[in-house]
DNA sequence: CTAGGGTTAG
């Protein structure tokens, strides 16, 4: 029964569990949290339900397992109940559910359960405190992130100095990144293979070129650490978006380890950014030998096409991917206002309010012109007129989100929005006057880094 | 038996 899928360990677990413990919760855990491990929720809820005495591992087993497989809901719902019934939630649950709101839209479930994690003590276990650390950094607020490590009295380890660092990297604080990481090996705290990936990330979001690869060997040589995929894709990304790309290439084709999809996907943006279609060719043509369900290369190389005006070839890829049935992600913004969460999409025209937000868009997109914002359409992947590309550019979602934001709050009001895809480049650009324009402080959550934009430049330094 | 940190892209 259990030979499949992984399923012997489990069982072998059990089988071991009961030889040295009573057949009960703890076994019947230990089977739960093999079923999690392997994706079958439903049978983990049902040990779940059929316990009698659920401990406090039980519970946060489950609360787990929900997590782990995106079912963020489910976290929150069990959690909910078992601060009724249920147990006291330990660190182990505490630093979960901080998990849990570092995925979600807005920041408030997070500084509840902070709340909770202060009330009963938690606040200074150390897995606690690592969670506070990248909740607050993922729900934009990378003062609270900080004040957390630095004022909270807790014994940091090596994951909680990497939350750190990854936390500013992410924030574009990219030399605080590295400040914080030279610290971090005066006082004699281990680096290890993540904390690299996000000294080198840092490094690359901050164009320190050469200092990223003097870590890169530090991490070899020091700290006998050795280098995986993702320090390699790190290091591409690094050549990359400094311009480097020939440097990239070289790199690329001569790493130790056969490329992957991350590699080759890095190798492709920067082709993007740059321009270079010959580059760009190479990598989607390999990316998509690997991984040929890849939307993003598809994307990317239409996209490389449409940047030097190469129509044809780029409408030839996007027929490729109809005909390959691979389809494109749509790109959602959305924003917190008092409790409800306004979800846009490019041109939407779907939010009861459309009418306001079109009109105080246009009329932003008229005044950020006179001021010298030049849009950028040629982020506009089809051949149409510069009149249409300009509204398509006008209606982003993330344009859209801002604009209902301006309508409905205060003024002074900071401005917290979410993405689900890259911030593009002319919303980027777009963004920076707004928020001189309107004088507010702008800050918005890709998928993976923060923008903060104010008085007209962005914390990344363009450089993201 | 339960926990915390990750690089690309769309």
């Amino acid at each position: 029964m259990y030979s499949k899928s992984g399923g012997l360990d489990i069982a072998q677990k059990i089988v071991e569990r009961s030889l040295t413990t009573n057949l009960n919760v703890v076994s019947f855990t230990c089977l739960l949290d093999g079923y999690v491990k392997l994706g079958d929720i439903n049978p983990a809820r049902k040990i779940f339900d059929s316990l009698k005495d659920r401990d406090v591992v039980a519970w946060t087993a489950m609360i787990v397992g929900y997590f782990q497989n995106g079912l963020n809901n489910d976290a929150i719902e069990l959690f909910q109940s078992m601060l009724t019934v249920g147990p006291k939630p330990n660190n182990y649950t505490l630093a979960a559910m901080l998990s849990v709101s570092s995925s979600l839209a807005s920041i408030d479930h997070g500084k509840q359960i902070h709340g909770v994690a202060i009330r009963s003590g938690e606040e200074s276990s150390v897995s606690v405190g690592n969670a506070l650390v990248t909740m607050y950094a993922k729900g934009g607020s990378i003062q609270n992130s900080r004040r957390v490590f630095d004022h909270v009295s807790w014994n940091k380890d090596t994951v909680s100095w990497t939350s750190m660092i990854i936390s500013l990297a992410q924030h574009g604080l990219g030399e605080e990144a590295i400040e914080l990481f030279e610290k971090m090996l005066a006082i004699g705290i281990k680096p290890d293979h993540i904390t690299y990936v996000g000294v080198i990330s840092a490094c690359t979001h901050a164009g320190f070129v050469e200092q990223g690869q003097n870590y890169f060997s530090l991490m070899q040589n020091v700290h006998k650490i050795k280098p995986t995929h993702s320090h390699y894709s790190c290091m591409i990304d690094l050549f990359g978006r400094a311009g480097l790309l020939q440097q990239a290439h070289n790199f690329i084709e001569k790493m130790p380890v056969e490329p992957d999809v991350i590699a080759w996907g890095s190798l492709l943006s920067s082709c993007k950014v740059h321009k270079n279609v010959e580059l760009a060719k190479i990598a989607a043509e390999r990316l998509l030998l690997i991984d040929p369900e890849n939307s993003g290369a598809y994307s990317a190389l239409a996209n490389a096409y449409s940047a030097c005006g190469k129509w044809d070839d780029a409408a030839r890829i996007r027929r490729l991917m109809k005909d390959r049935g691979v389809k494109k992600d749509q790109g959602s913004s959305w924003i917190q206002i008092k409790n409800k969460v306004h979800v846009f999409g490019a041109e939407d025209g779907s939010h009861p309010q459309k009418d306001v937000i079109y009109i105080t868009m246009a009329k932003l997109w008229k005044e950020i012109k006179k001021r010298g914002f030049v849009p950028d359409t040629d982020a506009v992947l089809h051949d149409l007129d510069e009149e249409v590309k300009d509204q398509i550019l006008s209606r982003h979602s993330e344009k859209l989100a801002i604009a209902f934001g301006l309508i409905s709050t205060p003024e002074n009001t900071t401005l917290r929005i979410m993405k689900n895809l890259r911030v593009c480049n002319d919303c980027h650009s777009a963004i920076k006057f707004i928020s001189k324009v309107v004088g507010r402080e702008i800050v918005v959550r890709d998928t993976t880094r923060f923008h903060h934009f104010k008085d007209g430049s962005c914390s990344c330094g363009d450089y993201w």
